[in-house]
DNA sequence: TGGTTTTGACGAAGGTCTTCGTATAACCTG
DNA sequence: CAGGTTATACGAAGACCTTCGTCAAAACCA
């Protein structure tokens, strides 16, 4: 018996959907530019990870057109949010508050971002909870 | 060829130090009641898992006692900085602040939680970025 | 249309991870 | 000290993952 697992992505499918999630709906090509330059991966390497990806559920792909269209089958926002939670559960003990100070104190934010920190924080006094 | 690695600890892995952490140093005995009653692992795999770890040097073992005594190597919240830090590289391109939104709007934080937050956004604006 | 290039499917090698069974070593108890 | 119990080491099975070679199909083009 092996593992039981969690649907996270694996490292080599994370970086797929990550230029997918960039490129848009793209080619095995075109995916494969990418990762050749950022990794020298050959290009069935990538194929195979993207088909395998499809039988999985992470991508969808368009069979009607030649080359084939591949794209993520979830937005990002719904996989970050997904990897936070996991983290979250995993790592910090389904707190976040010393996550968010963690990754507040040892990273650079812009104004904006911090501004837009304080409005969330409000709202969530304002809940009363 | 296969995988070449960060240095990101395993699920399993994570697992023990987790327990390492919140009871301290302890016997492989006393991990493998706490991993047997959350999931039914057997003694031998914890074991093996505790010694392929102390090979990989996260743990440190006391061989001197009997049995013998495992500790964390790395302290826990060295830990969730690597890994927070990883997760921000590898998943939110390197900029914390959707992480921390999103962190901080799909989970409950406490007010203390939340003002220490804010101490801490009111401490980053005050160094001139 | 025939040769060349691109694309896609497939299988298999070699690695890691988790899981235990089994065998030994150490310890304890009478 | 003998017998039983606990602790450790070791090896191997089986599930993934990543990697790529090879071959066939499709598309392109001169």
């Amino acid at each position: 018996m092996a593992r039981r697992e969690t649907k996270r992505p694996t490292d080599g499918e994370l970086e797929i959907l990550q230029v997918l999630w960039e490129l848009g709906p793209s080619t095995v090509r075109q995916v494969h530019e990418v990762l050749a330059l950022r990794r020298g991966v050959g290009y069935t390497t990538v194929l195979k990870l993207m088909q395998i990806m499809t039988d999985k559920g992470s991508l969808e792909r368009d069979e009607s057109v030649r080359p084939q269209v591949f794209r993520a089958a979830a937005p990002q926002s719904r996989t970050q949010k997904q990897l936070l939670s996991d983290l979250l559960e995993r790592v910090f003990n389904g707190s976040p508050g010393s996550l968010v100070l963690q990754a507040l104190s040892s990273k650079k934010t812009t104004p904006e971002e911090r501004r837009r920190i304080r409005e969330l924080l409000d709202r969530l006094e304002g809940d009363g909870r």
